[in-house]
DNA sequence: AAGGCGGGGAT
DNA sequence: ATCCCAGCCTT
């Protein structure tokens, strides 16, 4: 750990912070939530920027606030709206965290967000980066908000050679900044190392000639900037093959299910599913047996009328999609609802089944 | 320490 | 195809 940081103490800090925040200032995107440094908005932000890029994030965040413009609307809202409006955004365990955090702050902090290390990284979804970049940015607190970026631009800085995918590692670049953040204007030095990642030190062909702390990096200086940061591989998707119905009734019904409250798509909305544990068991008789046992639907399938492939950072979804016709009434339930193919529209669905309403419509 | 947890854009 | 993204939680 100390030999990682051996170019720490050459660092110019002063001019290295000067440089950083000078270019940030003149060349900082206008973005919706560096209008104000409402705690709140700025939580928001950082929660929906975790994995997820600025561009994507941008009309999620302007309808999000819209729709929740205070920490006390998403508190009181129902959770049914607030995971539509993070509908497609993907880990939806953020949100669910948020608003759970937010009646938090409410009750025990009189609706105020926290400004201390310890206080604000006992709520739920709230991670050392988080905590650093809501105390940084709202609060002009100097702490540290080490993610990706801030580990690829420190690492061609400090020339780290640790591996980045390793989770220890992150207390060497944490060290690094509570050494080199300026403590007149945290925020603006935590957000200029990201801006910088975004922008100049990107991954694979940083633009150095045109950084503004070139000068300062010891990587260009040794020539083995593409070289960082060291990041070892992610393991491929295993495949789970299901098969989904939907269901048309004399009514002009279908039938929609909720998954469960936790695990993956936590209390997301879907088409009746289960999973072909075996890929040769694919006939219609056993598919209706396992809707049977597993839903309570009695069905019977008709056409197969769609394949989705669905690719997720750990598994792979093939979804064989079938029409079928109730032969049974649903016992109506929280976790099972009749829907027709325009009032699905209110209901949280992920982008996998999203896919099978716009393939089926384009069937029929 | 390792794996679960989404989805889209860049290369 | 592969990598990466303003990560966190559970085990």
């Amino acid at each position: 750990m100390t030999d990682s940081l051996k170019n720490l103490k050459l660092i110019e800090k002063a001019a290295f912070q000067d440089d950083l925040i000078e270019w940030f200032a003149k060349e900082q995107r206008i973005l919706p939530w560096r209008k104000d440094q409402d705690p709140y908005k700025v939580w928001v932000s950082e929660i929906m920027l975790q994995q997820t890029r600025v561009d994507t994030v941008i009309p999620y965040f302007n309808r999000f606030i819209e729709q929740f413009p205070t920490l006390e609307d998403l508190a009181d809202a129902d959770e049914e709206k607030v995971l539509k409006a993070w509908e497609g955004l993907g880990y939806y365990s953020r949100v669910r965290n948020l608003q759970s955090a937010v009646k938090e702050v409410r009750e025990k902090y009189g609706g105020t967000v926290p400004n201390t290390k310890d206080e604000i990284s006992t709520l739920k979804g709230v991670g050392p980066y988080t905590a650093g970049a809501i105390l940084s940015i709202a609060y002009g607190i100097p702490e540290p908000a080490v993610d990706g970026n801030v580990m690829r631009v420190i690492s061609r800085i400090l020339s780290i050679w640790d591996d980045i995918a390793k989770p220890s590692t992150r207390k060497i670049f944490e060290k690094a900044i509570e050494e080199l953040i300026s403590h007149d204007n945290p925020s603006y030095f935590n957000q200029a190392l990201m801006e910088l990642g975004a922008l100049i030190c990107t991954p694979t062909t940083p633009s150095c000639l045109l950084c503004p702390v070139r000068d300062h990096c010891h990587a260009f200086h040794e020539g083995v900037e593409k070289e960082l940061p060291i990041k070892t591989k992610a393991k491929k998707q295993r495949l789970i093959r299901l098969a989904a119905v939907v269901i048309k009734d004399s009514d002009g019904n279908t039938v929609i299910h909720k998954r469960p409250s936790s695990g993956l798509l936590a209390n997301m909305w879907e088409f009746p599913n289960v999973e072909i544990s075996l890929p040769f068991l694919r006939e219609k008789s056993h598919i209706q047996g396992l809707l049977l046992e597993q839903l309570g639907i009695e069905v019977k399938l008709g056409k197969n009328v769609g394949q989705i492939e669905h690719v997720f950072s750990h598994l792979k979804w093939d979804i064989q999609v079938f029409e079928g016709e109730l032969l049974t009434p649903i016992r109506e339930a929280d976790d099972l609802k009749y829907a027709t193919l325009e009032s699905i529209d209110a209901y949280p669905f992920p982008v996998s089944h999203q896919k099978i309403i716009k393939q089926y419509y384009k069937y029929s």
